[in-house]
This record gives structure tokens, sequence and C-alpha cells, in this order.
DNA sequence: GTCTTGCCTCAAGTCCACTTCAGGTCAAGA
DNA sequence: TCTTGACCTGAAGTGGACTTGAGGCAAGAC
């Protein structure tokens, strides 16, 4: 069978099927219609959803996702050359991480003994040595990867939660 | 002078005065008021203030920064060994989070050349091997260090934007 | 005396990536 | 025929960390 049920995507990609409909929404998937109205996908979705779910994992935000996936060619079907295209650029951005993270870290090194966290010269309150705040709500850095995934009951495809 | 307005220490912080408001209001920080009802914090909650935000940047919540700060001795001011203390567990978390960007990061390295981005099998869309997803709005990793601070228009100490 | 500035409170809005809900349609099976 | 289950839509809710707005008080400059 060459289309997918909105049920059937979900089921195999793991992706709930609300946010099936939302990615639709906006533009990040795109699926046929049945007669009565009902969505029916390519099998090559599972890819790009794949490719939306790495993507987020480097940072990425549904628009740049987006922008990115547009970037695909039109008329034929997306080779693993393509793919690895669009995620070339995604090793410089998780260097970029990396190293801030380290600098945090090797902050907090330093500043462990001393307990200074002063404004303007600790590198712990102030990676990036910019002086000021980072604006409203901007929080830098990881939201906390060890973090137990948001529990809700949607689950799916859920693991009971790896509780690290 | 012993005690600052709430625009002094939105000035030498950075924090905005709307932040400051919401870090009172939710025990984050405390002070004294007037006869006419303004805020007066005594110059220790710029440390504060400070540890606040590098625990932001290593990924705590506020609620877990209270419940940090809620240890710190009561009567007298603390040391430089409380501030030391405070953050001590913030190197494991940091270390953590490293480790698990550069397995994404080497998963990429790997992916990269096949382009494969398999739902089941790529570590990219499917880090620390979990089959399925991570739950609703789970994003992973950082929400974007190399992103330009939000530029709402509050802006009281801050930069034109980096603009990287 | 009035203007401006800085502060106050409380309520509601913002952003992101979704989820949840209410109410309805459609096709297959008992 | 009735029921079940999968699907549909559009609107509203969620959480975290704030910001914005409306409406008002108090002190210093002119």
């Amino acid at each position: 069978m060459d289309l997918m049920t909105i049920g059937d995507v979900a089921a195999r990609s793991g992706v709930a099927v609300s946010a099936l409909r939302y990615y639709e929404a906006e533009g990040l998937v795109t699926c046929e219609r049945t007669s009565g109205g009902a969505r029916r996908f390519p099998r090559s979705v599972l890819r790009r959803l794949s490719f939306i779910r790495a993507a987020q994992n480097v940072g990425l935000t549904l628009p740049e996702i987006r922008e990115a996936l547009a970037t695909l060619p039109e008329g034929r079907t997306p080779t693993a050359r393509d793919w690895a295209r669009l995620s070339g650029s995604w090793r410089a951005r998780l260097d970029e991480q990396i190293a801030a993270l380290e600098q945090l870290r090797d902050g907090l090194t330093a500043c462990i003994g001393c307990g200074c966290l002063s404004l303007s010269r600790c590198r712990l309150s102030n990676p990036g040595d910019a002086a000021g705040t980072y604006g409203p709500g901007a929080r830098w850095l990881s939201p906390a990867l060890r973090r137990v995934p948001p529990t809700s009951n949607s689950g799916r495809g859920m693991r009971p939660a790896p509780a690290g």
C-alpha cells in the first residue's frame, strides 16, 4: 500500500496524531485527502518526520525546519544526498552548543572555589561575556537534557520514561 | 546607600523590572518596602540574581532554583562557600548535557554520509536509542545557543543583538 | 499647580509546540 | 439497523518565564 492513514503514520513514527495534524497545518508535511476528507500520507512522510525530529534535537524551531524542508527538490523524491545536505550545517551548530556548555562548565570549575558569581565577570551567570541580560525569558542552555520527558498521557509509542 | 530601588537593581543586574517583580512574587528574592509601598532591595540581591541567571543557564527551572536558594543559611550573609556548595551539583549536569550533545554530533557524523535518518535506527532522530517519541513537545537539546536574544522592546540593559 | 518620572497592583497577553475538547462525519462489522 | 472506531474541524488549554497594559499613587522639577 502506498498511502498511509494518519493513525498508521503515528504508529510507525511515534509522532502523535495531533502533532501530525499540526505539522500539516504548519506546512511541514503534506498529504492527500480521501473523498471523505481523511488524510492519506505518502510513505516518504516517515523520512520527513525523521528529519523533523532530528532537527528539533539539534535545536531548530519548526519555522526553521520548514524553511530547510522547502529547499528539497520538488518533483523528485529526495535522495540521501539531499537529506545529508540539509543536515550538513548541524554539525557546526552542535559544535557551538558543545563549546558553549564547556565554557560554562569550565567557568563553573573556576568559580566554584571562590563562589564569585559576579554579575559582570562570572562566566556562569554571564556566558559569552555579554554584560547585560539576554532578554526576556532567554534561557541559553539546554532546558534540561536529563529531565524526564513531560509525561502527558497522549503516549502513542511512549516508553515508560527513562527516569535518568 | 544600602538599599536599592527596583530600577537600580534592574540597571545594575540587567534583569528587567518586570522580572524582578515576578521573582519577588515567586519568592526568589525578597525586599523591604517604603512607607509608600516601593520595593527596596538589599545589595545582596545582585549576587542572588547572578546565581539565578547562572542556574538558568545550567538548565534549572525557577522552582528548582528557589529550592536551592532556600538552603542558604538564614540569619547570616551567604559566604562564597555557600554559593559554591549550591552550584556544586551543576558540574555533573553540565557534563551530562555535553555528553548528550556529543553523542548527537557523533551520530550526525555517522549519518551525514548516508542521509539515513531512519526513524528506528538513526541516532540523530532518535538519540539515546529510544524507539518512540519523547512525548509532547519535548525538545531534548538546547533550544538554541546561537539564537539571537528574543528582541522584545523591554530592553533595559540589552545589547543591540549579536546577530550571530 | 502641574508635569514628569518612577513606582505600584492585578489581569491578561506572549511564544512554542503541541494537546485536549466538543461536536460531527464516515465506513465496516454484529 | 445500530454500534464501534477511526477520522474530521475549530477553538481553547498547557507550561515556563516572563512582558504588557490599564489604571493609579507619590515625589521632585519647573
